[in-house]
DNA sequence: CATATTGTGTAGTATACAATACACAATAAG
DNA sequence: CTTATTGTGTATTGTATACTACACAATATG
């Protein structure tokens, strides 16, 4: 499985760091609960390095990110999503197959009118 | 993770059965690739015992069921869809999320018009 | 300059997942 | 009634996932 999580989050924590001396890779390994010899691997990308969804979600909480991006980026979609496509997979993965050469409005304007309360 | 699958696929594998004596658990083992051992597992639900999504797409052939619903039932969800879904997670995750309660003919109302090109 | 901090290298671990191999008792078929 | 077939029990295996522990060199700080 695909890993472009590490460069992503190397990129946004030192971008961070301009200005906020705080975001070292010890300082953010110590918030999510993992050794910084482990973040260090993520973030040089090496294959056999993940993090459970739950870890996931500090770092995006830390360094501001949307956590459905990051997961998404090491491969993952989110436990709660994937519940709600299992209780009907054939109704969600129809849905879903037929909206994958749609472009992002046309998506949008579905939610929007998901939303308003159209159905 | 939840294994709902054997017992719904012993009781479809005895359903035909009734009507063709070739649907024994060693064939169909043979069929998809698996030792009649580790399919009598899964039959009975032992939680330790889990297919790749290939075989459980080759057993839905077999069983002449819908792949996503077998998938579905052994906590899974088609790499296809979560193909889909990683390249926008935050759209599709959105998406999904607003449709939790909707009813299924709303849902599939938003699909018949995605296919007509309302969009 | 001493020392504190930072990122990384190496080695090792636990658990889940996805199976095999083979023996065996019960049932079915010739 | 013998033989074949069926489903199941037990033991074991390999790989992926998700980490820890600790040493160490480079860099930054007082």
């Amino acid at each position: 499985m695909i890993n472009a999580l590490g460069k992503y989050i190397r990129e946004k924590r030192e971008a961070l760091r301009e200005t906020d001396r705080r975001y070292t890779l010890r300082k953010v390994a110590g918030h999510i609960g993992v050794e910084p010899s482990y973040l260090s691997k993520i973030e040089r990308g090496e294959t056999s390095a993940y993090l459970t969804e739950e870890k996931i979600r500090l770092l995006a909480e830390y360094l501001n990110e949307d956590p459905d991006v990051l997961l998404g980026l090491s491969g993952k979609i989110s436990q709660d999503v994937q519940e709600i496509i299992r209780r009907r997979p054939q109704l969600f993965a129809q849905l879903i197959r037929d909206l994958k050469r749609m472009p992002d409005h046309a998506i949008l304007k579905i939610v929007r009118e998901v939303r308003d309360g159209n159905w």
